[in-house]
Parts: structure tokens; C-alpha cells; sequence
RNA sequence: GCCCUCGUAGCUCAACGGAUAGAGCACCAGCCUUCUAAGCUGGUCAUAGAGGUUCAAUUCCUCUCGAGGGCACCA
């Protein structure tokens, strides 16, 4: 357990010892024991606000009912506590607990920051599954980083991790994209006819169109829909194939599964689905669909299953599909990344879980679409009509870590603003350069170090340079942030730890020298070792490199 | 028209309802006989507007204004 689970847990027995009559608004949840760093080191190195929240209960003043909890709480690891403010209560680590966590991480290595939160319990985690239609867009690799970032997360949380992508390769688009390529392929063999507007328009049409052996023209007896039907398995291969080795190769992202939408046709799942849904009563017709009752389960409409022309729709297959997470998949939970674009899937969504008894397992996170500026402008973006940057040309741009790092940086509310000239003009200036070159600095003295005496002196002193104890401090905290994110999928403040951790080692360097006088001692060197671990265990969870030079 | 998300410094973004609203970029002024100056130190500048709830509001509620996305028998 982190420290601040010790904290909360201690903290949480006092409560209940001074005030047995807190418990029941502890169980209702109408205030919990949080335990917080504070804004200052001033007021310590954790802080909590829960005199401030129980003192209606405690019926005494929240400075009054914070000098009660502190006066009672006692740990090995804290040295003292304090009340400020308000009615805050203060903890304040012993010198001696901290300095023997530079060591500890050193033990560790890269187990530093696992947990067993998730007590092995299964999460499958679904990003990107953008149809294999066009190139990959920046938004699906927005969601394609934030999804790796966070299977990471829980990964080191505990619990036992999937990566799913969702292939649409059923329905009309998949036949649009069958089309394309080969009208596109005939009007460049000098046939004359039509490129109609529903067609998809960007360059990697007459790029496939290239790249395979497509049948000449000749329309005498066959339908176009014949001839397209008969090679738009090969086309679906190519372009998924383009994005899994996209993915996989340059983004660095294993994907456990790429699951097949037509599978669960041929399986026979989506059909058992339907039958399902019918057999609980949750289905109905009209003009000659067949609805799912979505609206009892918090939808705002009812949803079409299967179409007066007796096609599924998408949502048919994708519940078939979620249905099989939690039944034969064994998933306690699954998360799904979602593009603002489809935001109004997830209630649907939500509703059929919840019909199909998987409420509350369900979590969507949906994330807003990036704005692309350049030359002072925003660039509207379209699929359909070619006009887009992509993934792979920004990836080509500014690099893969340069990449994640701005993507990771924002939270998935925020509407990002991209300023393409601004990303390519100024890699150099990436918060990201910051991180790893703190970590080849490090590299860099544990090269000079190599094979000079280790002074057993110099333990903490109080008279050593303070950036040393802050350093410690959140070096200590690494635990703690992953199981944060476990739990709010805030994967924001995972460049926010590092670019933190980064500035306190700069700081650190510039008033502490490692070697001295051809030696080297003791806690400075454990020190830049242990920083040296957990920046590197931070960068690979964002699955960005750790340089050992720059 | 209805629904979702957002509006914080010149720009891009942080801040479980908490203490003095923080960073980076840009701009200004300093620091390399010593482990990597892609670094360090200091400085200027902000909660769209109006109400409300609260001991405490950037955060929650209502309205106004503005931006993005969505309202299919598309995915």
C-alpha cells in the first residue's frame, strides 16, 4: 500500500474512533477521506481537508476537530502533524523515511510505482478502431496514445490488461472504399466515367489503386457491384494492414485483438444477440425495423437494430461485440475511447449494457477532436473530401516521442489547438526534451562515476541544499500517481509528474555536485540513480524513450 | 430548436469545492576555469459576463454571450 493509502486508512480509524456517528455519512459517501498534496511545502508533504467536511458531524469548529485528528494520528512513517489555515490537517515525513526511499527504488527498478490495486481483476481497453477506410487522423491518435498510455496505467495498477481495436469491416463504407479504388484505377487506365462525390477523394485511393492487380475494365456482363464485391477483401487487407503496421511499428502499440466486426456475423453472435434482446422483451417493430428499446435504459430515442432493408446497423454488432467482453472475454470492466464525433454513441451504448445486466461496467471516455491551425488558420478536416493531415505525416513531423508527449498533455475535455507550423518549427522547445534530458544527464554522471569511491558519508543533513528532500518527496510519490490514474484516467498528470520530477533533478544538479574530487558520495549517487528509475519508469508508461544520451 | 464539451496570462494548457490560481512558449535581465547551458535564477501578464448555493467557487446550479461536436433505417 502507497502512503497516502497508509494516511487515508489511519486516518479514517481516528475518525471513527473519536466520532462513531461519522460512520454512517462515511458509508454514504457524502464525505471521504482524501489525502492531498499541498500547494506549498510549507504546509508539508500531505495535507487533507477532512476536519473542514466533518465538522457539521464532529458538531465542534474545523479548527477544533482538525486538532483532535491530529493530536490522535500516529504513523512510523510521519514525523509530525500540523493544523493550518482554516482547518487543514498537515503531515510531515520523517527525514529518515525519505532517506532510505533512494535506496528502495533502487531495489525495485522498474517494479518502482507497481501496485496491487487491481487485485488481477480483467479491464479491456478499446481505442482508435477508426474505419480501415483512410488514413489514421489526429484525433484517432489523440485516442490512439491516450488508450496505450492508460493500458499501461492499469497494467501497473494491477490489473490484468487487453488492448482491443474494433475493425468495421462490414457495411457501406467498406463498399464505397472498394469503388473508389477502382473507378479511380479505370479513369487511370483512360476509361472515361464518373468519380462521383460519395467517393472517397484522397490520394491513398490511386495508392492502392497502384499497389494491387485489379481486374480491367469491362462492364458488358458484370455490375460494378460484382466486381467491386469480389476484390474488396483484398483492398480491406491493404489498408488494415496499412494501419497495423502503422500502429504497431511506428506508434510502438501492441494490440491484443483486432476484433473483426464481420465475425460476429459469421459467428452467428449478432444473430444470438437479436434473439437475446427479443427473448428479455427489449425489441419491437416499425415500419418494417426492428428498434431496440434504448429510451428505458436513458437513451433519448429509440434505436434502429436492424434496417427496413433487413441490414444491421453498426449498434446490432457492437452490442454483440461488448456482450462477448463481459460473457466470453471475462472482462470486469472495459473502457472505450470515443472521439467527440461519436460522443452521441455512448448513451445507446451505455443503454445497452445496462439492459444486458453490464451497467456500471461500461466507462466511455470521450475526447474532444484536435484543431488543426496552420498559417494562422484553422484547417478544416475531411475524410471524405481528402483534405486532412494525417497521423502518420504529424509522426513523421515532429517524432513519435515529441508526439505523445502533446497529446498526453491535455486532459481529454480540452479542445486542443494545433499549431502544425508552430509543432514542426519547434520540437526543440517540446516540454518532452526537458524530461529525457534530465534523464541522459543522469546518464551522463553515472558514466563519469563508473568505477570511482563511494563515500559512505553525507546521509540527509539539514544543511544539505533542499532540492535534495524535494527531489526525495516526489520520487516517493511515483506509487501514488499510478494508482491515481487507475483510477480517474487523468493521464495528463503523467507529463505533468514528469516534467516536475525533471525540474527538481535540473535543480538539483545545479547545487549539488554527484563527483567530487574524484569521488562520489554516498546520497547524491543513490539519489540521481533512483531519479534515473522512476524517469524512465514514467517516460515508458507513456511509452516515450528514455535517452541515455542527448 | 434540442443534447454533449469547452471559455483561465499575448499564445498553448494546469489547478479531488480548499491555503498566495500554477507551468511552458513569447518578452526582459542575469549565470558556463567544475558531473551535458536541450540547463539554472529573477521579472511583466489571467478565471468571458450576471445572479445563486457554500465556512470556502476557476470548479456546483441558473441565465446571457462565444467556440467545437452531435441530433440517421451512416459509422
Amino acid at each position: 500500500m502507497t502512503l497516502k493509502g497508509l494516511i487515508a486508512r489511519q486516518l479514517t480509524k481516528d475518525i471513527l474512533a473519536l466520532w462513531p456517528d461519522a460512520r454512517e455519512a462515511l458509508e454514504q459517501g457524502s464525505f471521504v477521506v482524501d489525502i492531498s498534496y499541498p500547494p506549498d511545502s510549507k504546509f508539508g508533504h500531505y495535507t487533507t481537508n477532512i476536519a473542514l467536511r466533518l465538522s457539521a458531524v464532529a458538531k465542534m469548529a474545523p479548527q477544533e476537530t482538525a486538532k483532535k485528528i491530529a493530536d490522535r494520528f500516529s504513523l512510523p512513517a510521519v514525523q509530525k502533524t500540523e493544523v493550518a489555515g482554516p482547518g487543514f490537517v498537515n503531515f510531515f515525513l520523517k527525514e529518515s523515511w525519505l532517506s532510505r526511499q533512494p535506496e528502495k527504488i533502487i531495489k525495485e527498478k522498474k517494479a518502482f510505482g507497481k501496485s496491487v490495486l487491481g487485485k488481477g481483476q480483467r479491464v479491456d481497453v478499446e481505442f482508435i478502431s477508426a474505419n480501415p477506410t483512410g488514413p489514421l487522423t489526429l484525433g484517432n491518435g489523440r485516442g490512439a496514445f491516450m488508450g496505450d498510455t492508460l493500458a499501461n496505467v492499469l497494467s501497473a495498477a494491477g490489473y490484468v490488461v487487453k488492448r482491443d481495436y474494433y475493425v468495421n469491416d462490414m457495411g457501406n463504407q467498406v463498399n464505397i472504399l472498394a469503388e473508389s479504388v477502382l473507378r479511380r484505377y479505370w479513369i487511370s487506365q483512360g476509361i472515361r466515367m464518373e468519380y462521383p462525390a460519395y467517393c472517397y477523394q484522397g490520394e491513398y485511393i490511386d495508392d492502392i489503386a497502384k499497389s494491387l492487380y485489379l481486374p480491367n475494365y469491362n462492364l458488358g456482363k458484370t455490375s460494378l457491384s460484382d466486381i467491386r464485391d469480389k476484390i474488396k477483401g483484398r483492398i480491406l487487407k491493404r489498408m488494415l494492414g496499412g494501419i497495423q503496421r502503422f500502429v504497431t511499428k511506428r506508434l510502438g502499440i501492441k494490440f491484443d485483438m483486432w476484433f473483426s466486426e464481420r465475425s460476429l456475423y459469421v459467428s452467428g453472435k449478432m444473430d444470438k444477440m437479436l434473439d437475446t434482446l427479443r427473448s428479455l422483451d427489449l425489441i419491437f417493430e416499425k415500419e418494417d425495423a426492428i428498434w431496440f428499446r434504448t429510451t428505458q435504459f436513458g437513451d433519448d430515442k429509440d434505436r434502429v437494430l436492424i434496417r427496413a432493408n433487413s441490414e444491421p446497423t453498426y449498434f446490432l454488432p457492437d452490442i454483440a461485440y461488448h456482450h462477448d467482453k463481459f460473457t466470453r472475454r471475462k472482462f470486469n470492466r472495459v473502457i472505450n475511447f470515443l472521439g467527440a464525433d461519436h460522443a452521441g454513441y455512448a448513451p445507446r451504448l451505455q443503454a445497452a449494457m445496462k439492459a444486458l445486466g453490464h451497467g456500471g461496467k461500461l466507462d466511455i471516455i470521450v475526447f474532444q477532436l484536435v484543431k488543426l491551425i496552420s498559417g494562422g488558420k484553422e484547417v478544416r478536416m475531411s475524410k471524405r473530401k481528402g483534405m486532412f493531415v494525417t497521423f502518420e505525416e504529424l509522426i513523421d513531423d515532429v517524432g513519435p516521442d515529441a508526439a505523445r508527449y502533446f497529446f498526453l498533455m491535455h486532459a481529454p475535455n480540452t479542445h486542443m489547438d494545433f499549431d502544425l507550423d508552430l509543432a514542426k518549427k519547434k520540437t526543440q522547445d517540446n516540454p518532452v526534451y526537458y524530461v529525457q534530458y534530465a534523464h541522459a544527464r543522469i546518464c551522463s554522471i553515472l558514466r563519469n562515476a563508473k568505477g570511482l569511491p563511494v563515500l559512505q558519508k553525507a546521509t540527509v543533513e539539514s544543511s544539505v541544499h533542499p532540492s535534495q528532500f524535494n527531489l526525495m518527496v516526489k520520487l516517493a510519490q511515483w506509487p501514488e500517481i499510478v494508482e491515481d490514474i487507475a483510477q480517474t484516467y487523468a493521464m495528463h498528470q503523467l507529463p505533468t509528474y514528469a516534467y516536475e520530477l525533471a525540474t527538481l533533478f535540473h535543480e538539483f544538479y545545479t547545487h549539488v555536485r554527484v563527483i567530487d574530487q574524484g569521488a562520489v558520495a554516498k546520497m547524491p549517487f543513490e539519489l540521481i540513480q533512483a531519479a534515473k528509475i522512476v524517469l524512465a519508469n514514467v517516460l515508458t508508461m507513456m511509452g516515450i524513450s528514455a535517452p541515455e544520451k542527448m
